[in-house]
DNA sequence: CACCTAATTGATTTTGAATTTCAATATCAA
DNA sequence: TTGATATTGAAATTCAAAATCAATTAGGTG
């Protein structure tokens, strides 16, 4: 965790940008939740902690931590942005249940593999990459057998 | 196209929907076209054909067409909503460049074998799924290759 | 065909997330 | 400590998406 404030007080150093207790703040809780979380998500957990914080402000921070290279967007078919945690963590991709939101992330080492071939085949250099899979999660398949 | 009409004519009367010109002109029109449109941009063309049409029409349609099967939402990176005739079209994913914009659209039968299999081992029944992925286009890799 | 009812239209308004503005405030290198 | 520069947050703006509603239209019934 302190690792990881140190990277983006550099992150800020290096772009002549300053590191106020606002960013500390949001950076902080944004790690320690680790979920997908839309920027109103995030704002209404930092208010919390510090109330007096404004959401452009969060806004404006979540652009920073992922041009840092600490938050990626994801798209879980609703209608707005959300971030997940990225550095340190592993690429993976997303299993979305369309009943009850439930978001199961995978990976496979062969389907990455297989993207990098489609790309070379078709000459284009890949930067990065999303999948998502939408349908019924393993509790909600046994839920809509039930009610019918 | 008389086919496609025919069919939407059942799902309208099948919902107790009218059939109406505006309708017609939309569905004909976006069939035509056959790209990756923003309502938005579904409207400006559509108008030229029919001038006294409204956006909320072409908005309202565009989600029957969804309905009915006609239309897949498609997410292209840029931040609206992007539609895609569907109907007797296979599936298919993208390749897309953050330079210019362009959108390939390739299959793989072997990543779509795998991402069954993936699902099968989480007990997930999938329904639809979408794999996008950004980077440099042939033609953009030489362009910044010069550009150096 | 004429009638009638429910669906449709489109100008307009509303929503809500994303983004910008700007005067007041805070940071940090010198 | 100072001062140039970056930052903040309330408020305003943007813009696609969605809703409102009075006027219009489709299409089933007789
Ligand atoms: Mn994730
Ligand atoms: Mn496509
Ligand atoms: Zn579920
Ligand atoms: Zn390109």
């Amino acid at each position: 965790m302190d690792k990881e404030l140190d990277i983006f007080i550099d992150f800020l150093r290096e772009r002549n940008l300053k590191l106020t207790s606002q960013r500390e703040d949001i950076l902080k809780v944004f790690l320690k939740i680790d979920k997908h979380l839309s920027v109103e998500e995030l704002y209404d957990i930092v208010k919390k902690k510090n109330p007096r914080i404004g959401q452009a402000t969060v806004f404006r921070t979540l652009k920073l931590l992922r041009e840092a290279g600490f938050a990626g967007e994801v798209n879980l078919g609703d209608r707005c942005i959300r971030y997940e945690y990225k550095y340190g963590h592993k690429h993976h991709d997303h299993l979305i249940c369309i009943e009850c939101g439930r978001c199961i992330e995978v990976v496979d080492p062969k389907i990455e593999e297989l993207q990098q071939i489609l790309c070379k085949r078709e000459g284009f250099s890949p930067q990065k990459h999303k999948m998502e899979i939408f349908g019924l999660c393993k509790a909600c398949r046994k839920g809509s057998r039930k009610a019918k």
